[in-house]
This record gives structure tokens, sequence and C-alpha cells, in this order.
DNA sequence: GAATAAATTGTTTTT
DNA sequence: CAATTTATTC
């Protein structure tokens, strides 16, 4: 077909669609606008040139932006093949595709909303070949980083004191950010030993990424700079498809996105950002408030629109957290406010240690769910916890959230919530895709995608044992490098595998033909011009099931193997985790199937090297929620408890030294306290134990800065009950007071959780803390033996739900249940509760 | 070469 | 404290 006459054509499609619906536009608007303020109706109506919308917590950003989509698409005649939105998690992105899809309908899905690292990976993965990089290349995350840069240290025979992997990184990550390629880096930093040494290392890491085939996080932003800056005609193509862009979270670009996103908007010059200053904490990654600080200055003709009217919380809870930010000093000056009425006051509380903290809030959620009977113990427990809230009940857990400021601290707050029945899901923490089985997997996976990945195939090439040893593997990368070949290329030559060990060969060489099959499948497939004359035998795309493939690689490769021989617990929670991963799997190549898209290795692969924890987080599970402060920006929730308000702790040391540091906490800590909608808690411990020390802790000076008319009258701050002065911080050995038993807690009854826990509480490590709750209740059950059943007697378990008991003898039970069939269980490990 | 024991080190926050 | 790295033994 004749190129130039197609390309008519669609111009011409495209002439007629702008005319008409611009007629229709200037009459009737898109509903949505109705139901937005003055100001943000403005924000949404405005078509050209640079717009900045301050937007403060609360204030109906999302909405004013997918309207504003809407009518550019609606009513302003715009394609949606002509508009990008960048966001900076998968979770934005995906709401915001819903919304604009309720409006619009489906022609949504022509447009581009993606994350800052799925656009740039996008956009590199069509023209890597100008930078050098085949197309199939692969993302390394942070462990993978680790890898290279701890092997380059080695290389050079260097300090690992000295030279700390994540020092290292993250120096490695800013000259990135600053466009500094290694080269760029030795002649600017050279002449200082410790920065030449730095140098080379970071030149060691360029090397091995290149000849790898893979590009780190930074680099997904940094080339595709590159590639727009280098090349031309590209950037004239994007420039020319991107007639509007809109980015989200903008006080959390960094240099490099700023860069990519001034650059693609230079054309048309209709960038339309949205951000709160006071909402940019994410400095420490690089990101830079100036960029909306001084957003005005950097583009001509810049409109700027506030919104400042509130429509999460209660006025108190407003007022209280304005209290705090109003201490920083560089800020837009902006105001939140709000209609709302005052609400109940913010409860500040003062606890001994950690244990204590999470005892607390775990009562206050169940009297929040329960309600309170004054004659109860609770009440007894002090007249002093006794509020309005309380006595009412009625709220439901997913109401309710637990935010804190490290990770670490989730451990007391998940013990407790285990103790008290009380269902949560766990977000953050070590991600479910670093558990070393998954990783392993992930690696064969990749090697199919990308045989150039030396560091994958390093790996697993003893995973399970092969009998390949640290020399065996040097000989073998050394061989490689003189071929200037893939070390899973070089294993393809029969007299390589020759030159192994006796019992190395057959076993290295099954796990190379393992991989080889699926990457001849799926190289087949991948470069639709080659579709020759398919020869009936083989497989093609079609017919495999990524699924299917997985299950072949778990045998084949012998992974699965190695696990089961093992026949520990830890290799049957691997196990366990395996299989879940599996259901992952399908469910991506459901939804894949849903969208009428095929499911694709590398489609999967890179789906899993961009995820977050929080972009899997769903509010719909009847679940309280835990997670850091930084995984809950964005969201909102009735009720939140902020645990942990302690000098050294939040802010903590490190931002305590740091230059601006404190104002970054000071904005977390703001951001922390506008996810509450009615009611906020405020935690504060007298001591805590940190890596297993006790520490006595001061009051955050965050709590300070609340105004007093905001909290309700039990405790104030600067009021120990000691009303001592506090000593020099930390150091204080010394051992936790044992805290006061969770008496009244039948054993039986402790299990409750586990049904309710969602998916993310097994999926992530502080699932191990329930794990490791669970299997010592469930060991000091068995040695008790109160368990007494007998044949027609009703019971319920964690996992199965009610059932009947059909038989029983000295080591088993044997239940029908209402929902699984019959099952055999052990007695005195199965978790059954008689009902 | 692999399985144990001993020693060390780290915690902010994550796309 | 617990996860990870190093040393030691088999």
């Amino acid at each position: 077909m004749n190129r130039k006459f197609v390309l008519n054509n669609c111009s011409l499609c495209v002439m007629i669609f702008i005319q008409t619906t611009t007629i229709r536009g200037d009459k009737i608007l898109i509903e949505g606008l109705n139901k937005l303020n003055p100001m943000q109706r403005e924000a949404a109506l405005h078509k050209d040139g640079p717009l900045l919308i301050l937007a403060g917590a609360g204030s109906g950003k999302t909405s004013t932006m997918t309207i504003r989509i809407a009518h550019l698409i609606e009513d302003e005649g715009v394609s949606p093949y002509n508009i990008l939105a960048v966001t900076f998690t998968n979770k934005a992105a995906a709401e915001m595709r819903e919304r604009i899809e309720a409006l619009v309908g489906s022609k949504a899905n022509r447009m581009w909303i993606f994350t800052f690292h799925a656009c740039c990976l996008r956009i590199l993965r069509r023209d890597a070949d100008r930078l050098g990089y085949k197309p199939d290349f692969a993302v390394y995350d942070t462990t993978d980083q680790k890898v290279v840069i701890k092997r380059g240290i080695k290389e050079f025979s260097l300090d690992e004191k000295k030279y700390a992997p994540n020092y290292v990184l993250s120096i490695i990550s800013k000259a990135k950010e600053k466009s500094m390629t290694a080269t760029d880096y030795q002649a600017a930093f050279g002449q200082n030993p410790q920065y030449a040494a730095v140098a080379k290392i970071y030149t060691y890491y360029e090397e091995v990424l290149k000849r790898n085939n893979a590009m780190d996080f930074d680099d997904l932003i940094f080339n595709a700079v590159r590639l727009l800056r280098g090349n031309q005609d590209v950037l004239a193509y994007y420039q020319e498809r991107f007639k509007y862009i809109m980015v989200d979270e903008y006080q959390d670009t960094n240099a490099l996105q700023y860069q990519f996103v001034k650059m693609l908007s230079d054309a048309h010059d209709n960038l339309c950002v949205v951000g709160d200053d006071d909402q940019c904490i994410y400095q420490w990654r690089g990101a830079d408030i100036r960029n909306i600080l001084d957003f005005e200055h950097d583009f001509k003709d810049t409109k700027v629109i506030k919104l400042e009217q509130n429509y999460r919380s209660h006025k108190t809870i407003l007022d209280a957290a304005n209290s705090v930010i109003k201490n920083n000093t560089d800020r837009k000056s902006k105001k939140l406010w709000t209609d709302a009425e005052d609400g109940e006051k913010v409860s500040y509380r003062i606890v001994d240690n950690e244990k204590d903290e999470a005892r607390y809030i775990a009562r206050e959620i169940t009297s929040l769910v329960d309600g309170i009977d004054l004659n109860s113990t609770a009440a007894k427990l002090g007249a002093s916890w006794v509020n309005s809230s309380l006595l009412d009940g009625g709220r439901e857990y997913r109401d309710m959230a637990i935010l804190y400021r490290t990770n670490a601290q989730s451990r007391a707050l998940e013990e407790a919530l285990i103790y008290s029945k009380i269902p949560y899901k766990l977000v953050g923490g070590v991600r479910y895709y670093d558990r070393k089985e998954i990783k392993d997997m992930m690696s064969y996976m990749r090697l199919i995608i990308n045989p150039d990945d030396d560091l994958a195939l390093m790996r697993i090439i003893n995973e399970p044992k092969r009998g390949m040893g640290a020399k065996t593997l040097e000989k073998l990368e050394a061989w490689a490098r003189s071929q200037d070949k893939s070390i899973l290329n070089l294993l393809q030559n029969q007299e390589v595998i020759d030159s192994l060990s006796a019992k190395s060969q057959p076993l290295v060489k099954q796990m190379v033909e393992a991989i080889t099959k699926y990457s001849s499948i799926f190289n087949l497939n991948s470069n639709e011009n080659q579709e020759s004359e398919s020869d009936s035998d083989s497989l093609s795309l079609d017919d495999i099931r990524l699924e299917d493939m997985y299950d072949d690689l778990l045998v084949s490769t012998g992974y699965l193997k190695g696990l089961e021989v093992q026949e520990t617990v830890e290799s049957e929670g691997r196990i366990e985790n395996l299989m879940e991963f599996k259901t992952v799997i399908a469910e991506y190549e459901k939804g894949e199937e849903a969208n009428g898209e095929v499911a694709s290795l590398s489609g999967f692969l890179e789906k899993v090297a961009l995820v977050a924890d929080v972009d899997n987080y769903n509010q719909n599970e009847d679940a309280v929620t835990l997670m850091t402060i930084h995984s809950a920006k964005g969201l909102e929730f009735p009720v939140v408890f902020l645990a942990g308000m302690e000098d050294g702790l939040f802010p903590t040391t490190r931002s305590m030294e740091a230059e601006d540091g404190i104002e970054e906490e000071r904005r977390l800590c703001y951001v922390g306290m506008t996810r509450a909608k009615e009611k906020l808690y405020l935690l504060r411990a007298k001591g805590r134990t940190i890596y297993g020390r006790y520490n006595r802790m001061l009051e955050s000076r965050f709590l300070k800065e609340v105004d007093v008319n905001t909290f309700d009258k039990v405790a104030m701050p600067g009021q120990d009950e000691t009303g001592m002065f506090h000593g020099a911080m930390g150091g204080e050995d010394g051992r936790v007071k044992p805290g006061a038993s969770l008496g009244g807690m039948s054993s039986s009854n402790l299990y409750g959780s586990d049904s309710t826990n969602t998916k993310f509480a097994t999926f992530n490590s502080a699932s191990s803390v329930a794990k490791k709750i669970k299997t010592s209740v469930a060991g000091k059950n068995a040695a008790s033996g109160d368990l007494h059943v007998a044949k027609g007697d009703k019971v319920r378990h964690a996992k199965f739900g009610e059932g009947l008991v059909m038989d029983t003898d000295e080591k088993t039970i044997t239940v029908m249940f209402d929902s699984e069939g019959k099952k055999k269980l052990a007695k005195g490990f199965a978790p059954l509760t008689k009902i």
C-alpha cells in the first residue's frame, strides 16, 4: 500500500474529528465541570500554555486533572493520542486512566498515562539501538545494582568500608541526575583520589550494564533524555505527538525528569504540572523542590492556580497540620482551609515503649469497631482513655491506617494486631519480588529474553547446586570475555560443556537447554517479519502459556527438585512462595487477555521490574492498613494513627544532621497528618528498642509545633509525667520492662486474623512476623493439647472455614468442610477451633 | 565445594 | 535483633 496515501487519509480523519467535536464543545461542556469549585474549574478549562496547579492536600487535585483531560478530549477536540500524563506510581496512573475512561469512554486507551519510568522505558524500547542497546534490554533493580558494584569493588581491590556499595550507588545516581556519564565524572572529580576510585567503579558499572544489555532505574530516564537530545527526529516525533502534557506530583521530580518533560513540551508549550511544595518528600532521592518553586520562571507566561480548599479533613485536623507546616521557610504562600466543622480533637498519647504503643493502638481500634462497654475491663484500664469516639464504635477496619516513619516499626504493631485478632494488611517492607526464590526464577526468565544478562546467569548457574564453584565461574567469565560472548552464549557450545566437571556437565547442559528452548520460541515470534513457513512441530507463542512455561522451568531447571530434597521449614516456605508466584503470573496473563492483548514474557518482567508495593494496594478489603508515611502519600483514611513521634525516629537522626533535612521531615509529618479525614492520633513512646537496644526517646519536635488547641485534654506536648529533663539521647543500655501480658486471650482465638489477613500480609516479609507468631502459638496449642473434639463437633479452621468432624484418632482429625470438602488434619497442629 | 559457626553491620523513606 | 557476610570445618 502506498504510504503517502495512508498518511493523508489519516490526517483527513483527524481534521473531521476535530471540527465536529469543537462545534459541539462550544455549546455543551462535559458534565464534570459543574462539580468543580471556581478555582478547580478555571484550572480544568485552561487549554494552551504552561499551567501550574498548586494543589494542597485533599483539594480535589485528581478530579481537576481528570476533568481537564476529559474536557480537552470531549469539548476541545484534542485527540487522546496527543495527550501524555505522567505520574510517579502505577497506582496513580491506573486511577487516572480509570477516571478518565469513566468520563470519555474507551478512547481513553489511546492516551499515554504512565509513570516516568514506564514512559521512558516505552520510548527506549523503540529506539534502544540508537544508544547501542538491544531492544530487549533488562531493567536492573537495586539488588542487581549492588551486585555489580560489589564486584567492581573487588575487581579493583578497594576497601568495602571506604566504598560501601550504597554510598557508591548514591554517587552514581546523583551523577546521572546531573547527566554525567562515568567519563564526565572522571573528568570532573578524577583529581581527588577518593572520587577517582569511585569513578573507576562507575566506569566498570557502566561497562557491565552495557555488556549485559541492561539499564538501571536512573538509566531509564537518563537514556531517554539522551535519546531525545541526540536524535532530532525522535524528539520531533514525540514533540509532535504529545501536544498536551500533564505531570502529577511535580514537586517530586528530579533534574532529569525536569529535562525530560521540558524537552517534550518545548514545541507546543502545553505543559500542565500539578503539585504541592509542602508535600515534597523525596528530596533524598533527588527530587528537586526548585522545579516547582521556579516553574513560573522556567516557563514563560505560566498561569498559576492555587487549590486551597480542602475537602478531606475536619477543621481541627487541618489546623493541627497547618500549625506544623507553617514552620517551614521555603514554601509558596498557600493556606489550606475548609468548610468542614471542627470535628474531634487530635489525640496525643504518651506510651512507655513500642509494645505499649502497639497495644494501645490495637485496643483503640477494637473500641472504634466494636464500641465500648463502660463496665468492661477496657474501661477499667483508665478513664483517661475514654472519649466520645470510643463509646459508639461502628467503624470498619478499613477506615483505619497506622502510619510510621520506618518499616522496622511495623513489627511490634503487627504482633499486637495479631494478638488482638485485628485484620490488617501491610504494605511495603521487603518487596515480594526481592525474595530469593522469586528472584532466582525471574533470573531464569530474564535469560530467556535477554541472553546477555551475565548477572542473571551467575545468579542461577549454581542454584540449584550444579557443582559450579567460584573457580569454575571465574574461568567461564574470562573465557566469555575473550570471545566477546555472554556466558550463556558460551555454554551453548559443546566443547565448553565438556570442559566442566563430570557431574556438572549434564546438569548445566539441561539448564542451558531449558532456557534456550524458550528463547528460540520467543525470538521467533518477536520478529514478526520472519513469519517463515511455521514448522508444524515447534511451539509458537500462541500455544504457550506463561504459566505453563513457568511450571516447566521449575522442573526442567531442577530448581523445584533442589528445594524439595532439602525438606526444611524454610524450603517448604520457598516452595509455597513459588506457587504463589505462579498465581501472580497467571493473573497477569488473565489481565492482559482481558484487555485483548497477548501476554508476553517481556511484558511480565517489565511490569514486575517497575512495580512498587503500593501499586498493588487496594482499600477494598476490611482490614487496617499499615504502611510508611511515604507510601501513604495520595491516600486518605477516616482514622489515622501516627506512631513513633519521637526525635531521632521522626525526625530521624540523619535528617537532623542534614542541611534541609528537618524541613523535609516536617513536610512528611504534614503529609501524614493530612491523610486523616476525621480522627487523628499522635503516639509517642518514652523509650524504644532499636537494634535490640533500649533507648530513651524524646518527644518529636513536630509535636511541640502542633497548636495545643487542637489536642484533647489528656496529655500535652512537653509534659512528661516525670516532668524531668531528658538526658542525652540514646545509648542507654537496659532492658525493656516486661510489658503486661495480654491476658484474657485464649490461644485458639489467635488464628482469627489469618483468614482475614490479605494476600498482602502473607506476601510481604513482615508476614514472617505473622508466621513466627502463629507457629509459636501452634506449638503451645499442641503442647497443651486442649483441643477436645469428637465426631459430630463443629469446628473452624483458619484457612478452610467451618466444618464438621467426621472422625478422630490419636493423631488426626478428619473434617468435612463446608467449602473445601473432606480433609485429614494433624491433631495439635491444624489451626482448629471448636465452635 | 558445601555446610555450619562466628562475626559484623545496619534502618529512613522507593520508582 | 536479624540479615548478611566471613571464617572454619568437613
